[in-house]
This record gives structure tokens, sequence and C-alpha cells, in this order.
DNA sequence: TGTGACACAAACGTCATACTTATTATTCCC
DNA sequence: GGGAATAATAAGTATGACGTTTGTGTCACA
């Protein structure tokens, strides 16, 4: 049997999560644990286990003598990682990209600033170093390299700001840049405005210019936001 | 027995979550399954459900032959509305109510700004409604009744952002919010400065005025992380 | 005909147990 | 001393039985 993830729960979770947060069970759809463990060919034990995790994410609720509902869309936990990539891999990804691009808009200029004041020197280093990488490979169509540096940068970024809530968004901006990249399918090299914004913000990071630094990354954002608004007005 | 929440996991949950937040347990600790399901005098069933669920909130990882191994702050979700409460409920309150303001200094800005965009006039009525109400209870200690307009206030602009994600955070606005009034111990009425604020944001708002209602809500932010910065330097 | 009490049944919740599997630690041989 | 075979351990899974809650239908009574 193949198992995709580590242990049978995981392979059920990762069918399940992905059928509802696609909405191929409406909400109010009840799911019975027996026929889940008949047709996944598992126990209710394990099953149980996956829905336990749903409930968690406040995708489904379990309630006795009546079965596994599937809640309604505003109630999910759509901060979960893991509602966040099944969301981006399935229907509605467009509707999910351009929510999550509005929160970096609103989070990563002031993450930026507080990374102004808060970074390490070997925050900056990196920092720098990233943006010199994009620099060096902004050209040429070297997509994957760039994409690597591009979400170094971000990452550094956020997690130099010293604050863990911004911290624990990298993944979220990574998922952005990726999903820019490899759905978009980029055929043009990046804008080179944007690199030098890039290189711009490191330079604001290291001298502890924290306006600059933020001013700077919402221009980088804002432009993520265009981008968008480009490809699906 | 006494029973805590909807079912046993549920109380094993509530009792390990808060544990495991507060450093009770230091990273790297292992627990063990039977000796949990001794402990808390229920089966092992009941606490592999409750491990799945710490499990996705990345508290733990449990490993075969290893056993439930508690895992570095910086791993956990921290956006997860539980891990949010048991540590409000902790220790390190402070240090969590300090993220969860800076987080909203950066949000609630940004939702206001889209709410004078994309507001309906029943949630403009509602904006101006608990900015009366706000009025109405800042004076003659009735904190309580102010405390219920103004998390309202904040819920419907959060919500009338339009993005499903801000409209998320609002829990943590209110727990920001309650947190101030109930823990701080406000012996003093609200400032009349930022109910005046909240009465022209409702405005900005209702007249579609986005860089107003953004620089407003702004105001109002700093306000919080001041008020912060002064109880705990 | 309408209403309330009551009993039934359906589905989840919990438990106990046996067995499987992966991983670590140990031992033993070269 | 190092590497391979082996044992020990704790989680993972399966299964069957029983408990508990709760929606629903029925029946009696006004």
């Amino acid at each position: 049997m193949e198992n995709t993830g580590q242990g049978l729960h995981a392979r059920v979770l990762e069918s399940l999560g992905p059928e509802i947060t696609a909405g191929e069970h409406c909400p109010g759809t009840v799911l019975r644990t027996d026929e889940l463990a008949q047709r996944f060919d598992v126990s209710r034990t394990v099953i149980r286990e996956a829905v336990r995790v749903l409930e968690s994410m406040h995708l489904v609720e379990s309630r006795r003598r009546v079965g596994v509902t599937v809640r309604p869309t505003e109630e999910w936990n759509v901060f979960d990682p893991r509602v966040i990539r099944w969301r981006l891999a399935g229907a509605d990804r467009p509707r999910q990209l351009r929510s999550l691009t509005v929160l970096r808009c609103a989070i990563e200029p002031a993450a930026a600033g507080l990374a102004a004041r808060h970074a390490t020197p070997d925050q900056c280093a990196a920092l720098t170093e990233h943006a010199m990488g994009m620099v060096a490979t902004s050209r040429g169509q070297q997509l994957e390299a760039y994409l690597v540096h591009d979400t170094a940068f971000h990452k550094t970024l956020l997690t130099a700001s010293g604050n863990e809530m911004f911290a624990r968004l990298n993944d979220v901006v990574a998922a952005i840049l990726t999903g820019r990249t490899h759905h978009h399918v980029m055929f043009t090299d990046p804008d080179p405005a944007a690199v030098t914004l890039h290189v711009q913000v490191a330079e604001a990071v290291r001298t502890g210019d924290a306006a600059r630094a933020e001013e700077l990354t919402r221009e980088i954002t804002v432009g993520a936001m265009a981008e968008l608004d480009i490809l699906a007005p």
C-alpha cells in the first residue's frame, strides 16, 4: 500500500483535507467514520485520529449521533500551514494567493522596520549576501537560483524582525514567491527595479534605518500585489 | 469524573497543551503514551488522539521507538488560536501580549484601509453604532460595557476588510483588548482621545476614505503599543 | 388535532487487547 | 575496533465490545 506520509492517519489526512478545502464536500455535509474507514480501507482508529486533526483545524465538527460535519469556510483556521498548502494546491488558488499577498503587504514592511532595529550582524550579512545573490542570478533565465535567494532573503528578514509571529509567516511568503515562479510561468527575468529594492532594503537594515527599510519593503510588496492584479484583474 | 471539555481527549489536551506551552516540559523532553494514559487514567486511544492534535500544532513530534518529543518553541504554530490562548494564560503572557500587539499594529491599519473600500452599509452602520457605544460608556467606570463595544468595533472592522486572513485575527485583537481591561486592572476610564479616534475611523470608513481610516487606526494601535511599554518597559 | 413524555436507535466515544512495524541499542563475530 | 545480526522498545494499527449522547419518531393524553 502506498504510504504518502508517515503513517496511515497522515495518508487519510492528506486525502480528506484537500477534499474539504477544495469544497468537494460542501459545508453541512456529514461524513461517517465507518464509511471513511471502509473507503480508505483502514480501521476506525486511524480515521478518528485524522478527524481529530481536521477538527483542530476547524474544518469539521464531530458530534455524537450525527457524524462528522463539514464546517463553513469562515470558520476554518486559515492560518494553519496545512490549510494554506491545501488551498493553494486546490481550485481557489487565485483567491488564496490574493489573500496571502494582502497579508504579506501588511506584514513585511512592519517586519523590515523591526529588523532594522533588531537584526544581528549575522542576519545583516545574510541579507546582503542573498540580495547580492539575487543580483547575480537576475539575468539569463536563472529563475530557480534567483528564487532560492529571494526566498532566503525574505525568510531572513522576517526572522530578523525578532517577532515570532512574523517569523512564522515565512512559509506564507515562500509559498507566494514559489507560486509566482512556478505557476505563473515567468518567462522573463525578474524586474530589475525589484532586485535593486532588495539590495537597498539590506542596506537600510544594516544601517538601522527603520523608516527607509519599511518604505522600501512596502514598495516590494505593492509590486507583488500589482503583479497579481495584472495576471488576474 | 469531571469532564472539562467535550470528551476525554479534550480534557487531556487542555491539560497537556498548557503544560507544554508554559514550558513545564522543556524542548526535547519525551512523553510516553503509556505513562500519559496512566497519569490521566484514560486509555491509550484517548492519549493518542490528544497527541495527534498537539502534533498538528507542532508542539510535539511523535516518533516510533522514541516517544512523543516536545519541540522547540520556534517550531510551534503560534497562530493556532489554542496555542495563543494557552500562552496568554501562562507565565510568558507579557511576551505573548507584546508579540500579538506588534502583529496587530501591522494588521489593523491595513484592514481599516481595506474596510474603507469594501465595507457594506450594514458594516458601516455597525461600526458607527459601536463607536457611539464606546462614547456612551467611556465615563463612569463602565469598563465591561465599554469593552464589549470596543471588541465588537474591531471585530467588525477586521471582517469588513473583506480579507479572510484579517478576519480570523479578531480573536487575537479581542484577546488583547480583554487582557488590557481584565489583567492590567484599568482603574481609570478609557483615554478620551482613543475614543474619539474610533469615532473618526468609523466616519472615515463610511465615507470611503481609505488613507484616513488607515492612518487613524494606526494611531489607535500605536497607542495600544505605547500602553504596553508604559506597563512593562 | 396538537403537544409532551418516553423509548428507541444511530453514531460517535472509550476501552482492552493483541499484533505489527520502525528504530534504537546491544551483542557478537570478524 | 568496526560492522552486521539480533533483541528490545514504544509507537502504529486492527478489532470487537460496550458506553454515552442525542436526534427522532411514536404514542398517549388533553
